[in-house]
Order: C-alpha cells, then structure tokens, then sequence
DNA sequence: CACCAGGCAAGTA
DNA sequence: TACTTGCATGGT
C-alpha cells in the first residue's frame, strides 16, 4: 500500500478523533440536499440556511413549485445566499432537466449508473465537479468522494500533494485510499471542511492545535 | 476597513 | 491554453 493512502487513513483516525462525528447534510429530504447544493456555491452554510428556510416558509421546497416560481421572484427568496440571480438561475437548470428528461423524479433521475448521472450533471449550466459530486454522494446516495477547496489546501500544505494537483487526480487518491462507503466519504469530506473552516484559512492560517500537525 | 465562505462560467490574450 | 473577472450576501 502506497505511504500516501496510510497517511490519509491517519489524517481520517485524526480527525474522528478530534471532531467526532459529523452527521453532514442529512436534510430533511433529497430535494432539499439538491437545492442545498447549488445554494452553498462559495457561500457560507449559514447564510443557504437562511434561503432554504425561506423557501420552506413559503410552501416552495418542492420541484413543481420552484419550476412554477418566476425565476426573479425565486431569486427573491433566496437572496440571502448570495448571487442569487445566478443560483436561481442555475436552480432553473437542474430542475428543468429533472423535470423534462426524468418526468419530475428525483428518485428516477438518482436511479441512472453513476457515471451517466455525474454526466448529466455536468452537463447543466451550473454545476461543476463539486456541486455534482455533492449531489451524488449527500442527496442520491452514490459512493463519491466530494472534493472541495479545503481538500485541496489542507493535503496541500500538509505535502501531502502537489500543489498543482487537479480536482480529478485529488478524487482519485482518495477513493484509491479508501474503500467506496456513503457514510464515510460523506463524514470524511465534512471532517476536511470543518478542518478548514478553523484552521485551514486562505490567509493568516492558525495552525496551532490543528490535530492534523505533524502528519 | 479587509477578507472570506462547502464554485462556476465567461471573457481575455 | 492559462489567467482574470463577475456574481453578492453576511459574518469575523
């Protein structure tokens, strides 16, 4: 087994150990977990919550709603999370996909083989890597690894990889090093961004105390 | 005040 | 191909 696959089941162990459990993204439906994706695109949790919640407030958290909503008053809702003309917009896309070519079904849409799925994901206006990756492994339940930003700048300064390492070749180390689990890719990607969240800045990082010193 | 957050697409040269 | 910029609210 290459060394870099057993440091990164340490940098797991680690982490579990200092975090515990996260129970990401259990979302009160799949659908949620889908609008939740595009919403959080470079935006604070936080403030996807605050959209979400507007939505659920307004009775429109389902797909024939939102296809139904004018795509400037559901930007209105979801204003808090930010570039809401664009993830309306984006919001859109997927749902019209969903609802042409899988007749509204999200359960007949997440039924597709993986990779015509992450397919058809990527092929909607919107939806890069990450957001399809974030789909497929929290709302349809696919055995994905979800690589983000932290991911990439947490195994980055931890040499781990190369800095120029791309999203594909970084997905790829990690479901080498650990075998395909929803539960635990899901947890690992949580663990890494809650990692990052606190010590893993784009500036100023605080490195004290990370439980990831010294790997 | 500056900087960043669970990205992505479009524009430029 | 390889950078750069726009999108935008809310928290630190």
């Amino acid at each position: 087994m290459p060394a870099q696959a057993e440091r990164l089941e340490i940098l797991y162990r680690r982490l579990c150990e200092h975090f515990g459990q996260q129970d990401w993204w259990p979302g009160e439906s799949a659908f949620e977990v889908v609008v939740g994706a595009i919403l959080t695109q470079n935006t604070n949790w936080k403030n996807v919550e605050k959209a979400i919640f507007n939505l659920k407030e307004a009775g429109l958290l389902n797909l024939p709603s939102l296809l139904e909503l004018p795509q400037a008053l559901l930007a209105e809702y979801i204003r808090p999370a930010g570039y809401y003309n664009i993830k309306a917009g984006r919001l859109r896309n997927l749902l019209t996909l969903i609802g042409e070519e899988h007749g509204g079904s999200l359960e007949a849409f997440f039924s597709l083989p993986m990779a015509e799925l992450r397919e058809q994901l990527l092929s909607v206006k919107g939806i890069g890597p990450e957001t399809a990756d974030s789909i497929m492994l929290y709302a349809a339940g696919k055995p994905i690894f979800v690589v983000d930003a932290y991911t990439h700048r947490i195994l980055s300064r931890h040499n781990l990889i190369d800095e120029d390492t791309d999203y594909h070749s970084l997905q790829e180390l990690f479901m080498d090093s650990f075998p395909p689990d929803v539960d635990q890719y899901g947890e690992l990607h949580a663990l890494l961004v809650r990692t990052g969240n606190q010590f893993c800045k784009k500036t100023n990082p605080r490195c004290e105390n990370c439980p990831l010193n010294g790997l």
